[in-house]
RNA sequence: GGCGCCAUAGCCAAGUGGUAAGGCAGAGGUCUGCAAAACCUCGAUUCCCCAGUUCAAAUCUGGGUGGCGCCUCCA
């Protein structure tokens, strides 16, 4: 079996990867919080966690992975202050915050589907996990690692010297530049709720040893991640972003509980920038899966810009990349499906082997996925040949164009207005016809009216400009 | 103010000591009523700048410059 690396934040460096158990390697993935729609930065987490998941299994390695669906708890600001998120978007949209996480956890899985994303063994809802989040808490409580004041339970992290040790924070010199601490009750500056006291209001609330309340938004993770994976397990997934607060948080938590570290290696997936520069509500620069496609673009299109940068590069958005990026898949579909059936004597079976070869060997190198496809790119040029058809097939069940699928349509078609769908009759009559100058001029109409209009080996192929 | 990342052709991007993958765009050609598509051919004597280490550097060291992210919830 080749070497497998994987790159973990806790060391900075690419450590070769061995599993803790043989039965299976334990993951855990940050999952999303279900307040609203998953952008396309969003997406990119779980698409790293997919990649992560099939070089796993192309390894034959099994997997046991969780993930969790934050459906209660988190708060508008690090200061353990402000209002719930859910509870602010069940009062905008008039539902429940039960409701409100259903409904965007059904668009969420529904968005992992469309990109192909494999999904976890176990997906689970924070809400149903409640007593082991308070148990966790309590324990934490009597190893004297936490406190109560008015608004809560608090982790004191002065108690874990190790604290930062993921993010290489100084909190000494972090304080410098820190804000006004509004939470004057707190013994230090970086200790973090572990359990909320509820106002009478509040609703979400659970009954627990400190009265009604609800569970911090750091310690879902560690209870269920040692709930389902075990006080050790392999390797812990997420974005950039959770790694001074939340991750450091988590480690800080569960290190103290247990004693040890409950995770091998941290891997951490790099951002999505738009034009450059952050994606943010208030740029309008947050786009969702549906956007994409309202302009053209398949999910299999961003799955494939995507695929052209590495998990840990910053992968910038720009609607010439993901342009680029959807003729780049479609040729490469087209090219990998032009292999089938055919029988050329000039393939090299050494040659094929040797891609297959540079493939996983760019994949098992933590996951360079850029590289693996500049080989699938270049293993189309061989000469057309099944067995080339069926190596790009090999390299599809981690890559997951769809290459069997073919290019994916247009779905332009059915929204044309009537005055093009006619024009287009049209022309197809004085084409018929030979009738040039006709078939001209109503092209040029179509294009007049913001429509292209395009022969194809399967007649005329209109888009909207 | 603190922490960190990055800088490779017009654009995206791989490449951590041995002489620059791949893709998009572009140019020329073939083909086709034309256009498009498709197919073939072409692109960095060079990797932000300066200095250093080395037989050898895009790759290592030091110093600049520029861009970005985090330190507020964020994937």
């Amino acid at each position: 079996m080749p070497t497998l690396r994987f790159y973990n934040t806790l060391t900075r460096q690419k450590e070769d990867f061995a599993p803790l158990q043989s039965d299976a390697v334990r993951i855990y993935t940050c999952g999303p919080t279900v307040y609203g729609t998953a952008h396309i930065g969003n997406l990119r987490a779980y698409l790293f966690m997919d990649s992560l998941r099939r070089v796993l299994h192309r390894n034959s390695y099994a997997t046991k992975h969780c993930m969790n669906i934050t459906d209660v708890g988190h708060l508008t600001d690090d200061a353990d202050d402000g209002d719930d998120k859910m509870a602010q978007t069940a009062k905008r949209e008039q539902r429940t915050p039960w409701e409100i996480a259903a409904h965007y956890t059904d668009i969420f899985l529904r968005d992992l589907g469309r990109l192909h994303i494999d999904l976890p063994e176990l997906i689970v809802k924070a809400t149903d996990h409640i007593q082991g989040m308070i148990d966790f808490v309590q324990t934490l409580e009597q190893k004297g690692f936490a406190y109560v004041i008015d608004d809560g339970v608090y982790f004191d992290v002065s108690k874990f010297p190790a604290y930062g040790q993921l993010a290489r924070l100084n909190l000494d010199e972090q304080k410098a530049g820190a804000r006004v601490e509004v939470n004057s009750q707190k013994r230090n500056p970086a200790d973090f709720a572990l359990w909320k006291t509820a106002a009478p209001n509040h609703i979400m609330q659970w009954p627990s040893p400190w009265g009604q309340g609800y569970p911090g938004w750091h310690i879902e993770c560690s209870a269920m991640g040692r709930q389902y994976l075990g006080d050790t397990f392999d390797i812990h997934t997420g974005g950039v972003d959770h790694i001074p607060v939340h991750h450091e948080n988590e480690i800080a938590q569960s290190t103290a509980l247990l004693g040890h570290p409950a995770v091998k290696i941290w891997m951490h997936n790099e951002f999505v920038l738009v034009d450059g520069g952050k994606m943010s509500k208030s740029l309008g620069n947050v786009y969702t899966l549906d956007q994409l496609q309202d302009k053209g673009y398949a999910p299999v299109h961003y799955r494939y810009l995507c695929t052209n940068a590495h998990y840990r590069s910053k992968c910038n958005f720009t609607w010439e990349g993901i342009d680029s990026a959807k003729t780049a898949c479609s040729r490469f579909i087209a090219a990998a499906q032009s292999h089938k059936d055919q029988q050329s004597p000039d393939l090299d079976a050494a040659q094929l082997a040797a891609l297959k070869a540079q493939f996983d060997e760019a994949l098992n190198d933590d996951l360079n996925l850029p590289k693996a496809l500049g080989v699938a790119h270049t293993a189309c040029k061989l000469p057309r040949d099944h067995r080339v058809y069926e190596l790009l097939l090999d390299f599809d069940t981690v890559l997951q164009f769809n290459l069997a699928d073919g290019v994916p349509a247009d779905n332009d078609a059915a929204e044309l207005p009537q005055a093009i769908t006619d024009l287009l009759t049209q022309r197809a009559q004085a084409r018929a016809d030979k009738n040039w100058a006709q078939s001209d001029a109503l092209r040029d109409q179509s294009t007049a009216l913001g429509y292209t209009v395009k022969d194809t080996a399967q007649g005329q192929q209109c888009t909207k400009a």
